[in-house]
RNA sequence: GUCCCGUUCGUCUAGUGGCCUAGGACAUCGGCCUUUCACGCCGGUAACACGGGUUCGAUUCCCGUACGGGACGCCA
């Protein structure tokens, strides 16, 4: 689990000379459609400024932290082709700097250690939310240290950091635009907890430092983070970085993003048959627009993308466009670009070993028709079985037992008679066929069509007779024949 | 409760004082195309949260209200 590489040379200074950007998941779960989009901001973001994109694990929580959302978080980056630039980079591997930054911190007075336990702090909450404020630390052992009270031995502490009482912190946030807090509604954050671990807000100032990251992109929900993070900075002496907040993405009734909403792992995406394109191309739309335009492959994305744009209301996953937007990238796709993909969704369905270069040829046929590769696999399963019978209800009842029979047998003959199957010579066929018993080409074909798919809905009709091939086709519409045959019997009797 | 942020069609968004009787897209409804289903094309319904200012003029600027979201951990 253990990142291999070492961590780069501290950032020198100007902010502005290379973009460094880093996504940075705590792996306490897999990898949201949540946290896919602030993976693809950053990332995108880099690419039109020719920046670096680093990954840094964030499991600082021990307790929490598993190798399997690690593995999982890495595989739907990776799917979504948002491979880092740097990293993945590990916390837990930099304990000692964390731990190094604190001991300085109290050596220079800008911290302290606290010896308040856990059921104090609860107390004191609790009698602030009583009296309706903001429940916080009141810095009771900060008072004690700055009166030189000397340590009690042997007493678990934590160590916390001294933040201003007095003035304001404020950023020029590159989305939200100024956000600035009364650095009195900020109390003194924890370090390093009472076993030595250090925490979050201090870990991710000394790798954001350390890493030279020079812009910081994430949720809007780290925006209260900001100002304690910016705090510890100048206190270290370091260069703040820039930051960009997005704006959260919501599930349909307007919360945060939860499982109830369908958050699963990006990778259920995949399973469901969404092409990684798409995906991108439909969450770089939330929040940021590029005119009027709304696909976007995958290098326009990159070139265009720019964090400054986006927007900065809160958005509403909708399914439904997300759909329409695979849709049009597959029909946009390659057909053997879909290939891999529609092999495996077969394979799902059970169809394990069907001839590829039949599969490659009926792709153009479905892709007008399929918004997934899931659909896909579904709507041209019927090529691949031995027997499409029995035949889908409805379909039979409306279009098949009330087919003209002598037209079916002649066409069924016709057909047979081909020297070759080639589209024209079939065309040719059907279409003599048609004519000379004074028929539409949907009376015939309707039919035809149950025979040969055992259901009502299917591409031309031409295409599915010649791509099925000779033998099959041949022997659907016999069996066709037969039950035809075998209804009319008993419609006499 | 306190602090922070947000608020244009059901949804995603365009819009930075007059070009807006508010544009596009998804969804939805109707039509065309047609051998079915899609695709495609044409058209319809549908929004500036509310109240005050500022201004000759506000969707655009300011204030307030309402509503929504986020944060308030020895989680990240």
């Amino acid at each position: 689990m253990r990142g291999t590489q070492g961590l780069p040379e501290p950032f020198a200074g100007d902010l502005d000379m290379t973009v460094r950007t880093r996504f940075a998941p705590s792996p306490t779960g897999f990898l949201h459609i949540g946290g896919a989009r602030t993976a693809l901001f950053c990332y995108l973001h880099t690419r039109r400024v020719g920046g670096t994109f680093i990954l840094r694990v964030e499991d600082t929580d021990r307790e929490r932290s598993t190798q399997e959302a690690v593995d999982a978080i890495l595989e739907g980056l990776h799917w979504l082709g948002l491979d880092p630039d740097e990293g993945p980079y590990f916390q837990s591997d930099n304990t000692a700097h964390y731990l190094e930054a604190a001991r300085r911190l109290l050596e220079e007075g800008k911290a302290y250690r606290c010896y308040c336990s856990r059921e104090t702090l609860d107390e004191l909450r609790e009698q602030q939310r009583a009296q309706q404020i903001k429940p916080r630390y009141d810095g009771r052992c900060r008072a004690l240290a700055a009166a030189g009270t000397p340590f009690p031995d042997g007493q678990p502490y934590v160590i916390r950091f001294q933040t201003p009482t007095t003035g304001v912190t404020a950023w020029e946030d590159q989305i939200q635009g100024t956000i600035q807090f009364p650095n009195e509604e900020l109390d003194d954050l924890v370090l390093v907890r009472s076993d030595g671990a250090p925490t979050y807000n201090l870990a991710v100032v000394v790798d954001d430092h350390n890493m030279g990251i020079t812009l910081v992109i994430r949720g809007e929900d780290h925006i209260s983070n900001t100002p304690r993070q910016m705090h510890l900075f100048q206190a270290m002496g370091w260069p703040v970085p820039h930051y960009a907040h997005m704006p959260l993405l919501h599930g349909a009734d307007g919360s945060k993003l939860s499982k109830r909403h369908g958050a699963v792992s990006v990778l259920q995406y995949r399973q469901e048959g969404f092409l990684p394109t798409a995906v991108n191309n439909y969450l770089v739309r939330l929040g940021w627009s590029h005119g009027e335009q709304e696909i976007f492959t995958q290098s326009e994305m990159e070139q265009w993308f720019d964090v400054r744009e986006v927007g900065r209301s809160a958005a509403i996953f909708d399914l439904a466009k997300l759909m329409w937007i695979n849709g049009h990238h597959m029909r946009a796709a390659h057909p053997d670009q879909l290939l891999p993909d529609l092999l495996f969704h077969l394979a799902q369905r059970g169809i394990t070993d069907p001839d590829p270069q039949q599969v490659r040829a009926i792709i153009p046929e479905f892709q007008p028709r399929a918004k997934t590769l899931v659909e896909m696999a579904e709507k041209c399963h019927f090529f691949f079985v031995d027997s499409v019978l029995p035949y889908e209800e409805k379909a039979a009842q409306k279009h098949f037992l009330t087919a003209p029979v002598a037209p079916y047998r002649a066409l069924l003959e016709s057909l047979t008679a081909l020297p070759e199957w080639e589209m024209a010579a079939i065309t040719q066929a059907f279409q003599q066929t048609v004519a000379a018993h004074g028929l539409t080409v949907g009376q015939l074909a309707q039919p035809v069509r149950v025979a040969l798919t055992g259901t009502s809905v299917s591409p031309g009709i031409y295409e599915v007779l010649y791509l099925l091939g000779r033998e099959k086709s041949l022997s659907r519409l016999q069996e066709g024949a037969r039950l035809l045959g075998n209804a009319q019997e008993e419609n006499a009797r």
